[in-house]
DNA sequence: CTCAGTGCAAATATTTTGCACTATG
DNA sequence: CATAGTGCAAAATATTTGCACTGAG
């Protein structure tokens, strides 16, 4: 189980380049803790093209270091993935996502596996929340 | 709880007009049993502006006859929500939504509810499978 | 008759691709 | 020094908007 990723190991490790446009989309991505969308992160490494950027955030997708999250209005987050197998919380309010796992989910899993017509190939649950620091805002 | 829901009687019920476009799209919504795309839609409906399509497909959205189901890899499909809440396996091959209810599901969101740190809003799980009729081809 | 709704085309937003150039390993 | 990777601009995709026109009520 990872913790802490380090995406430029990742990237090494993948058999790519470390190249300067990597290292700092990768160390931008590091700095969000809490969701981005791939307009933040073209916004903070200015000088990098936008292609770059997608195609970077593909690289850490393909090397299962980033989630990407398709938000109910069709906008689309990522998140560095921090836990292995785990499920999703937003806030409505901030965006802020965060990630959890829960054994009894993944026992769930296996009991609608049976129900259900056809083979199950992943899950996915995500919670919409109204974050702690957003709850106070929303009177 | 909705079972087979009356798109036109809805857009009436709405206070909106029942126009010959809105009962075209009406009319070809209601035949895709499983799942569609804006772009299905618009293929079936010629004659119709895109922009109608997809005003309608929203107004559908907001009276709650249609659920938006953005997929992971970034695009974007619609169904008939059949009945209240409920839950979406879609197939990996053919893309075929279904929808499920699973009263387990409901009763671990409320104990999940008491380990995050947060008010739950909304909650949302989704399968990927492989269904029946795809899993011969898959070999 | 009136204004909600429409078709069209243009605008916008987002992501991808082609290509000549650059720099990593 | 070969070629993976880059920036740029253009293309592709998906959706929205502005506007003059039309038709439902």
């Amino acid at each position: 189980m990872v913790v802490r990723p380090d995406l430029l190991a990742a990237i090494e490790d993948g058999g790519y380049r470390l190249t300067s446009a990597r290292r700092r989309i990768a160390k931008t991505i590091e700095m969000f803790e809490e969701g981005f969308t791939a307009e933040s992160v073209l916004n903070d490494v200015p000088g990098v093209g936008r292609a770059t950027v997608f195609r970077t955030i593909r690289l850490l997708l393909d090397a299962g270091l980033l989630c990407r999250l398709p938000m109910p209005d069709g906008s689309t987050r990522y998140n560095l993935t921090r836990v292995d197998h785990h499920h999703h919380t937003v806030c409505v309010s901030c965006g802020t996502v965060s990630e959890f796992r829960d054994s009894t989910i993944e026992r769930l899993v296996r009991s609608i596996g049976r129900e259900i017509r056809g083979e199950i190939v992943s899950h996915r649950m995500e919670f919409e929340i109204l974050c702690e620091k957003c709850i106070p805002e929303s009177k």
